[in-house]
DNA sequence: GCCAACGTTGGC
DNA sequence: GCCAACGTTGGC
């Protein structure tokens, strides 16, 4: 059982539209990242959890957490010409790009913002907050999952 | 909107 | 396989 961080913007997709989900659970598509892909493809574990990032926006801040509820399988994107996503190299035999399935477990009463993360001296060693990392989906380490979810309760 | 940092592409 | 040029991410 692993955790993980998912990063979103929420003016393409945010917290508010996977809690009005069927279920609260959606896909989670567009990934056009390798490293990015690998953690989906190789590393993820249906009953893994992992925040909800809000990016590129006012407050970038976590939102709240998510389950992990399917293996990684091709991202139908990625083969639609109409879709933003649409990769003309991606074909049915040799997928290249892929996605999961993720249900909405909490959205916090108050988003945990970036700024919060980066004064926390125990967070320093996480990857969101290293200079430049733009990895979309990264793994997040036990002791920092459960310093940040302390946060939602105080 | 700026721009630093990073990832990808493609010629050689 | 190198690397310059280009495109994208994402905080500010």
């Amino acid at each position: 059982m692993q955790y993980w961080l998912m990063k979103s913007e929420p003016t393409t997709y945010g917290i508010d539209q996977l809690m009005q989900c069927p279920k609260q659970t959606d896909t989670w598509d567009g990934i056009r990242n390798y490293q990015a892909r690998n953690f989906m493809r190789h590393q993820m574990t249906p009953g893994d959890l992992a925040f909800f990032y809000h990016s590129s926006c006012q407050v970038p801040a976590i939102v709240g957490t998510m389950k992990i509820v399917s293996t990684a399988y091709p991202d139908s994107t990625a083969l639609d010409p109409n879709s933003p996503y649409y990769d003309p190299k991606a074909t049915i035999d040799n997928p290249r790009w892929f996605m999961v399935d993720v249900q909405l477990q909490t959205k916090f009463t108050q988003p945990i913002t970036l700024q919060t993360l980066r004064q926390d001296t125990r967070l320093q060693s996480m990857l969101l907050l290293q200079r430049g990392c733009r990895l979309s989906i990264q793994p997040v380490l036990p002791e920092h999952w459960q310093i940040i979810l302390e946060y939602n309760c105080s």
